[in-house]
RNA sequence: GGGGUGGUAGUUAAGUCGGUUAUAACGCCGGCCUGUCACGCCGGAGGCCGCGGGUUCGAGUCCCGUCCACCCCGCCA
């Protein structure tokens, strides 16, 4: 072979195999890995999380992808390069076990390389709690709020969360579907589209992957999708984002939404689990929560305004549940089964989407909420599955049937009775956290007023 | 879209009834320290008090406007 073996790892054969320089970078260690490593010279790579030269001797504490290892040098190698924290730094050295070091063993530098420095004077390190940087400075330096612990285990905890929804779907027979972003027209009723210049006409921007969903159906069960999903809505609040991650599925063949909340129990459990064991419970540094929702109940509407108006004295919900009335309802929750989550189930059907099933006679809905510690985070239900069924909601709404023809068209195919749901990833992820705003849970947070960075 | 709170050092905040040189913590810079990792000790730098106008002998402080941020509500995931 024309190039180093390395632990008889590939499997290719030589003449299609990618060619394979040796060099540093595949040679480079992450510190998680060094135990393996005791007594052989490494390299690392990392940023510079603390630093402290006294005149004998160099403690950097380095941090990678993987975590942190504290390199003890000679302050005559590291002197010269005038480090400090932040720099991103390559580290020649040889761990060991060490007592006096927190994890236990360290590293003896052998040589350190500046590979960039950073900037004096920056705002915040990684080693800042995050409580002291205002949020807009944290956008600002975004990849620093990444860097500290803090920021970094909510956007690995938000990629588990979803990593995780794939996983339980997939055991379940669901496809992925990746559908279009790109669209003619609304699917809830549409004055919250943003329009879209589309060369010499108009455009929308999803504002759900709903149609989609339901054409998959139609031709695989079971679907699920997760991608962006964009509201036009002019909110300024802590849970709403003009552009949000939903986390949406359907399933064909369902007796109610029943069926869904069911499903979404076993899922949002399997979630957590996972979660839990990668993370801890708490999740460290967290107020997390991540119990099992098999138990969780499913209380009717105009249950919960009774429930509402004897614990709370709320004589003032109609139709609607305000946000206060989530928080009272997840509390009540709590107390009788001792998990903050309930399913309300029966909205008004006046309010819902036109494809929405009808629950009985009296103007309800097959929908459901899930509210969790307090905030929505999840709405599904059951669909309308026969087209004369849609095409009379379309007249009831006052739409002409005729303007959804290439839509009500997949369900002269024989569309299975059929429901879903959808979750915000950004609030799923911040309720189980514990976070106060969904921004904080949100990469590159769209509102009302911010497009950048 | 409606209502509220707030913009003071790199960051987070304090600043009384309008009064002399605008504070603190953390961070930063220099020095000391052979086991530091929220180290410690000594010294230092750093400010058009968001912006524009007004009242006043005098404005961080009061008034008007403006921009920005955050929170609550409508609505939603």
């Amino acid at each position: 072979m024309p190039w180093p073996r390395r632990g008889g790892r590939s499997r290719i054969p030589p003449s299609r195999a990618p060619p394979r320089h040796r060099s540093p970078m595949t040679d480079r260690v992450f510190t998680a890995d060094l135990a393996a490593h005791f007594g052989q010279e490494v390299l690392l790579r990392g940023w510079v999380q603390r630093l402290r030269e006294t005149k004998s001797t160099t403690f950097i504490v380095l941090k990678d992808a993987s975590g942190t290892v504290q390199v003890v040098a000679d302050p005559q190698k590291t002197k010269p390069l005038g480090l400090k924290t932040e720099d991103c730094v390559e580290v020649v050295g040889r761990p060991r076990a060490e007592a006096r070091a927190r994890q236990g063993y360290e590293v003896d530098l052998v040589d350190v390389r500046l590979l960039a420095a950073a900037a004096e004077g920056l705002p915040f390190t990684s080693m800042s709690k995050l409580d002291d940087v205002g949020p807009e400075v944290q956008l600002d330096y975004r990849p620093m709020t990444l860097r500290t612990d803090r920021g970094g285990t909510v956007f690995r905890v938000q990629a588990a969360l979803i990593e995780g929804f794939r996983a339980a779907l997939r055991r379940r027979r669901f496809t992925e579907i990746f559908s279009s972003k790109i669209v003619g027209g609304g699917t809830e009723g549409g004055t919250n589209l943003f329009e879209i210049k589309y060369f010499e006409r108009s455009a929308y921007l999803a504002q759900s992957p709903q149609f989609y969903k339901e054409h998959g159906v139609a031709g695989l069960e079971r679907v699920f999708e997760t991608g962006h999903v964009y509201r036009a809505e002019p909110h300024a609040t802590s849970r709403h984002l003009t552009e949000y991650y939903s986390l949406d599925l359907e399933m064909g063949f369902v007796d109610g939404p029943e069926d869904v909340m069911q499903l979404e129990r076993e899922v949002l459990s399997e979630v957590f689990e996972e979660v839990r064991t990668r993370f801890g419970d708490p999740v460290p540094g967290f107020d997390s929560y991540l119990p099992s929702l098999m138990e969780v109940p499913a209380w009717e509407f105009g249950e919960c305004l009774e429930r509402l108006r004897s614990a709370h004295g709320r004589e003032d919900l109609v139709d609607d549940l305000d946000p206060e009335a989530e928080r009272q309802l997840c509390a009540l929750a709590e107390k009788e089964t001792g998990v903050s989550a309930v399913f309300v189930v029966g909205f008004p059907l006046a309010n819902r989407p036109f494809y929405t099933h009808p629950r009985g006679a009296a103007g309800a809905a097959q929908s459901f909420d899930l509210l969790f510690r307090g905030l929505e985070i999840t709405t599904g239900g059951q669909r309308l599955h026969r087209r004369a069924d849609l095409e009379e909601a379309l007249r009831g709404r006052g739409i002409e049937p005729s303007s959804f023809e290439a839509h009500l068209r997949m369900f002269d195919l024989g569309m299975p009775p059929h429901g879903g749901l959808a979750i915000g990833a950004e609030r799923l992820t911040g309720q189980v956290l514990g976070l106060k705003n969904v921004r904080e849970a949100t990469l590159y947070p769209r509102d009302r007023h911010r497009v950048e960075p």
